[in-house]
Parts: C-alpha cells; structure tokens; sequence
DNA sequence: CACCTTCCGTGTATACCGCAAACAATGCGG
DNA sequence: CCGCATTGTTTGCGGTATACACGGAAGGTG
C-alpha cells in the first residue's frame, strides 16, 4: 500500500478551467504530516461560507468577510481553496444534501416528482443558490448522488443511457426554473412577472404586444387551477416523458 | 419651480431594486433641451456594450472598459444609466432580436418548436448571455414580443392566461437548458457533463453511485438517437403540453 | 445681446474585490 | 537535533462600481 504513496494528490495537467475544477472537486484531501497545527479546513471554510450565504446571500461571502467570519487572515483561505472559483462550486456541491429516500415500488412517475419536489425544496431553503454564477454548479460527489438517484428510478425503462442524461438535465434544468419563481413568490415584492402587469399598463403599447394584452384582458376564472402551485410544471414535464416512453414502447413492439 | 416640471421621469415610488429595474426599461428617454450636445446616448452605450461583449464576453463589459471605448470617462456612462445593474438589464433585453415571422397555419406544436430553436439560436450566437447575471434577465420591450408571439401561438387552445404564462416560462426555462448544452458542445473542452465519465472512473467509488455506473455500463447502442440532438428535450416538452391540452379537452367535454 | 438655468462629461476619491509573493512561525521525519 | 514542509500573516497590486464636486456648453428668456 506504500508503492504509489504520492498518487493522491492531482498531478499537474495542464488541465482547463473547468474540468480542473471538477477534478478538485474530486480529489481526496491529502492529510498533512508536517508543519503546524492546521487552525483551518476546507470543510471549516466551506461550512462558515454557507453559514454567511444563509444570513446574508452570496454577495456577503467574499474572501474577507469570511476570513473575518473565521478569525482568520483572507489570505489563509488560499491554502485550502484554489481560488473563489473553488470556493462557490465546492458550496454549491455542499449544500446539495442527501436526497430523500424515495420507496423502491413508487413507480417512476411518482418517484421523479419527489425527487423535482425534493430540489425545489432545497432551493427555496437557500434562495441564494439562484445567484451563483452557473458556472459554479458542477457535478460533485453530492450532487452526483441525486443522479444516481434519479438513473435509479428511471431503471428498466426502455431509454439509451444518453436519454436518460438528457432527461435528467431537462428536469434538473426545470426545478431551477419552477425553484426561482417559488422562490420569488415567497420573497414576494420581487417577481418580476408579477408587477409585469402593472408596469406593462403604464408603459406598453397594447398595439405592440396584441395577444399578451389580450391573454390578460381574459379575466381569470375562479375555477382556474392554483396559479402557483408547483405542480403544473412539472406535470407537463412527466406527461412529456410518459408520452417518450410510450412510443418508445409502442416502437420496440411494433 | 413648477409643480411638475419633472414628471417626465419615473417617480420616486420607493419601488424595490427589481421593480423600478423593470419600469427603466420601459420608461421613454427624455429628450434633454439644455446643455452642451450629448456625445452619448443610451443606445450608443449599449450598442458598445453589445460589441464589447461579442468580442471579449461580458467579463469584459466593465464601466471602464466601455468607457474607453467609447472614447469617454467612465463616470459619463451614469449620465444614462443609472449603474451596471441597468446596463446589464438593457443589454439582455436589447440582443433579443425580433422573433421570426412564425406563419399562421402551422400549427401550436409546430409554431412553438421554431420559437424554442430561434431562441436557443439566438443564445448559441451570443454564448456570454448565459453568463448574465439571471436578475437582470427582465422582461423589457423586446423580450415581450417574444412572449407576446408565444401568447399568439396559444391562442385558441382551452388553457387559462395564467397557464399559458406557465407554459410559456417552462419553455423558455428549457430554452436556456438546451442552450447552454449546445453552447458548451460547441465550444467544446468545456462542457463538464462530457468529462464527468472520465473524472468518475478516476475518482469515484462505483459502490457510491451503483445506478450512475450501471448505466455508464450499459454501452451506447449504436443505433441510438444522436445525443446532442436539441430536438429530443423540445419534442418532450411539447408531448408534455399535447398531453395536457388533450386531458383539459376531455375534461371540457366530459 | 446678456444672463440664467440646465445638462454633459471630467476629475478625484472611496471602499471594496480577488489574489500574487515574500515571510516568520511551527512541528514532524530523518 | 536539524532540516524542511506547511501553516497563517503581511504587504501590495490591479481591478471593480460609484459618490461627489466641478467647469464648460448651449438653449430659453430677459
């Protein structure tokens, strides 16, 4: 078990930007054996980092206030962190907590809507995940346990490895969507779409925007569905699915 | 010292940060009487702004930067924009191009789909939009005409005004989704999702994410769709929409 | 014409930000 | 015990957005 003792650590790659990043999102921490007492982790800072994003969003976490934060000198986060750039991405794989267990007999329809109810929940508990650069969220060693979660409840359908990855990617791609207009919603005062309506009767030209004036001049129902209920969305993206699955079925019988 | 010499612009309403975001980009520019010729205006900013960013990205949109090329101080950018925050609205408003001449006759599913590629074209073309800050992504003059056309597409079908707006926000939600995929394909070396195979079977330990190595398993058969075809996430989507619209017709007819 | 008001772009300054590099202190491994 | 790897610190650079005071430009009004 001493043959390769120095293998742990990344070796230099010449990597790009990214995948550099994913890889150290990767690596396992090499233990160090000489020199002091190590006052400081990664784990430490990335904890104290999500602690400062909950009380007071992203924005607050800089190098300084969370040096601060940690009684610490700004610069001592560089010898744990490669940069910021690390930084964000290894929150933005942290905060990403162990999926629900979702029963085994639920049936993929069902199953998949816990498991888009389950992200949406987690980002309305930490709104200011909707302001990190996108470029940040990438697939780390927690994140990765929702797909293989989401892979598990999609086993035995009739779909390509690569389908199943795209499907994933559409529905990860939707929570975001429905997450941010939740969000929003409970923030209220903030939803751009909801004062859309008032700004547009002030300033817009009703000849310009014809069928918008017009869906809006059809008062809604009462009999309308909940206009914010989560549901809907995500109803359409199953339905899109199920009818996926269908015709890949009625394909392979045919 | 008129009583309302200053209505022109916009009130001081004690609007939120996003509000009156919103409402400067419908506000109509005031034509200045007095003063020396203006060399600037806001289009002429924004217009550089635009170019500064086909070139170099929006990393490189800093008010010192389109200060200089403009051939100005950067603080004569305030002038016509209140800060970057409405620099960066109109800009992401302003590269939302007209929608395409979408004809009458073709149908919603049709329609929808050549509106969701025009627009994920419209993203791959400009790559840094996806680097915008998703706060200042607002509905300004021309993003509506998109969603106006969007309303025009709908328009018969039994869905209440606030569903449509649903549908339509799931759909631009997918857009931007597909976009960054495609975006990052082309750029190639960058998309993380393609490397992630590699990175697993170096770091990851299969035992942690069985599903997820199960399926990477499952070799690609050869004739599987092509993968990186923008058509199959839209085609789900839309089949999601088909299925609803059918199951409100029934509901209605039963 | 002269004056005044209004508006433009400039110059200067502040308070941040991420991070590169040289440094003293620390404590294990030889 | 010595050497050296590793810690957190210090200093400082170049970048960011933007607040504020200013002089000059030019139309409106006398």
């Amino acid at each position: 078990m001493s043959t390769d003792d120095e293998r742990t650590a990344p070796e230099a790659e010449a990597t790009t930007g990214t995948e550099s990043l994913v890889s150290r999102l990767w690596a396992p921490p090499t233990p160090s054996r000489r020199g002091p007492r190590p006052t400081l982790s990664v784990d430490r800072i990335v904890d104290a980092a999500i602690e400062l994003a909950d009380a007071e969003g992203i924005a607050a976490v800089s190098m300084a206030r969370l040096g601060k934060a940690l009684g610490v000198t700004p610069m001592a986060l560089y010898r744990h962190v490669s940069g910021k750039d690390e930084l964000l991405a290894r929150i933005s794989d942290t905060i990403a907590v162990d999926p629900p267990t979702i029963p085994d007999g639920i049936g993929w329809r069902a199953g998949l809507e816990l498991w888009m109810r389950a992200q949406i929940d987690m980002v309305v508990q930490r709104p200011w995940f909707l302001d990190l650069p996108l470029t940040t969220v990438l697939p780390g060693p927690r994140r990765l346990r929702w797909i293989d979660q989401a892979f598990r409840l999609l086993e035995g359908l009739p779909l390509a490895g690569g389908e199943k990855l795209t499907l994933i990617g559409a529905m990860a791609q939707h929570v975001l969507g429905e997450a941010r207009v939740q969000a929003e919603t409970l923030a209220a005062d903030e939803n751009p779409y909801d004062d859309l309506e008032a700004t547009l009767q002030r300033w817009a030209d009703p000849a310009h925007y014809p069928h918008l004036f017009a869906a809006m001049a059809t008062a809604e129902e009462p009999s309308a569905p909940e206009q914010d209920d989560v549901g809907f969305g995500l109803q359409i993206l199953l339905d899109g699915v199920e009818a996926y699955i269908a015709r890949k079925a009625a394909e392979r019988a045919g």
